[in-house]
This record gives structure tokens, sequence and C-alpha cells, in this order.
DNA sequence: GCCCAGGAATGTA
DNA sequence: TACATTCATGGG
């Protein structure tokens, strides 16, 4: 399966702080779990992609999961040609970046599992929390855990949560899958929401606040406009735009120019 | 061994 | 509302 696209790029969207489970795995090589599924992609060229899924599996489940009904393409030109230099500099540098349509429960407790750790720590949590508690598949070869059930975590031992690395967040994951099991909060139903509605009601949740809100909702109910404020977008905003940031200019996309802004803070400067 | 990470809850004034 | 403190853990 070949896809061609001028803003797709594997290692930017592998770096750039949205998921945690899509690894290089050899040159211009990346695989990664989603819906249970493993799946290889190839960067054959800048506008190239392989992928070693059939086309009806891209069809039905990829095409989506890569957002590949939206126009980066003139988004880029937009932003690149704005009157913002900063935001024109982070498009130019981290075009190949789009926002993946991550399952929204894995995304919470994810971005839970995010907070005040390093993204290769997030990582590895995050595949002990899979080895362990997801289930065991395998795809021409290659062995690779899916991400565990809402039902599977509400039941965890806090104990053996901890021995994997979550820290005090234990009780946060544990509580926002309960809280998915016993339907006090519909994901799912989440998307229809607006972003402002969907961050309010995730951050009912212990231990959910403002920014994993937000991330959640940019990046597991794709609600574009959300826009994550976190300890590098606050450093831009007060380097580089005197303390304020008007996301009001970019309304309705906003999280996608924050996604250019981080990845362009954290691996050009 | 040290520093700090894609924060949030809690307490204080 | 605005700060200050505290919270486990591991990667670099």
């Amino acid at each position: 399966m070949i896809i061609q696209s001028d803003n797709f790029n594997l290692q930017q969207i592998a770096d750039s702080g949205q998921c945690f489970r899509m690894n290089n795995i050899g040159k211009n090589k990346y695989g990664l779990v989603a819906f249970g599924k493993y799946l290889e992609l190839i960067q054959i060229a800048t506008n190239t992609i392989q992928l070693n899924c059939t086309e009806q599996e891209w069809q039905e489940i990829w095409k989506d999961y890569f957002d590949m009904g939206y126009d980066y393409k003139g988004l880029v030109e937009n932003l690149v040609n704005g009157d913002d230099s900063f935001v024109s500099r982070a498009a130019t540098y981290g075009k190949g970046i789009r926002i993946l349509r991550q399952e929204p429960f894995e995304t919470l407790i994810s971005f839970i599992i995010s907070q005040r750790k390093n993204i290769p720590a997030i990582k590895s949590c995050i595949e002990k929390i899979c080895i362990n508690y997801g289930d065991k598949n395998e795809f021409e070869g290659t062995e690779y855990y899916s991400f565990p059930t809402p039902e599977i975590l509400a039941n965890a031992d806090l104990d053996a949560l901890r021995d994997l690395g979550v820290g005090y967040r234990d009780e946060y994951i544990v509580g926002a899958a309960r809280a998915v099991v016993d339907g006090d909060i519909q994901l799912d139903e989440l998307k229809e929401y607006t972003n402002e509605e969907a961050v309010k009601v995730l951050k009912g949740l212990y231990g959910v606040g403002d920014k994993v809100a937000n991330c959640v909702s940019l990046f597991g109910l794709h609600h574009i406009e959300a826009f994550p404020i976190d300890v590098w977008i606050e450093r831009i905003v007060s380097e580089h735009y005197n303390g304020y940031f008007n996301i009001s200019k970019y309304d309705g996309y906003a999280g996608i120019v924050q996604q250019y802004m981080f990845y362009y803070i954290r691996n050009y400067y």
C-alpha cells in the first residue's frame, strides 16, 4: 500500500508528542499499535509512505487514523505565508505533522500518565501497561500488545500499577477507567460535544486538569481547536509573544498550530 | 548522583 | 483569584 502526500512525515509525527506507541524500528521505518492492530510504515520519499496493510484496511482504519481528509497542505501554506513569523517558521519546519485520530480511552490514560514525566518515560510506562494488561497478538512474526480495555484497568491493583512506574497517578488511572466502565463519562459522545464542553467534562475526572483535558480533546476526540498549554508552550508564549498568544487568530484549528509550535521549539531550538 | 519532565490537587492568604 | 507546596518515578 503506497500513499502520496506532501504533508506526511513519519519521523515528525512519531516525535511530535501526540502519540506514544509509534516507534522508529529501522531506517525511515516506523511501527505502531492502534485499534489492537500493528502497522509498519516506511518513508520511501519525502512525499511517499509505504504501509504493510491492505487497501481495505487503509480505507476502513488507517486513512481516518492519519486524518487524510484534512487539507494540511493548504493550512501549512497559509501559516507559512502568514504574518506570524514564529508560526511561519514552525509550520515550515514541521509541515509533515498530522493530528492522529487516536482512540479516546488510550489517549485519556496516556496523558494522565504524561504529567510530570518526559516523553521517553511516558512511552516506557505505557508499554509496560500494555504488556501487563493488554492482549498479546502477533502480526507476520512480530509480537505486540494492545492497549488494555477500560474494564481491565478499572479492576487493576493499585500496587501492581505502581510497579509499572505510574507513581502517584495510580488512582487517577483506575478512577478514570472506572468512570468509563460505569458510564459516568462517555468518551465517544464527547466527540459530538464542542471542545469547550468536552474539556469541561474531562476535567471532572480526578487527576485530569486543563492541560491533559485539552490533549485528550485534541488527540483523542479530534477537536482540533483545543489548545493544550504545557511548559513548552508557556515558554514560547513568554519568550516570543510577550506573554500573550492570541488563539482566536487560528480559531477552529489552533490545536494544529500548537503542534507545529511544540515540535519546532523542542527539535529546532 | 542529580535534575527535571507535554501537571494536578491541595492548602494558604 | 493568585501563588506555594507536594506528589512518585525514571530517562538523560
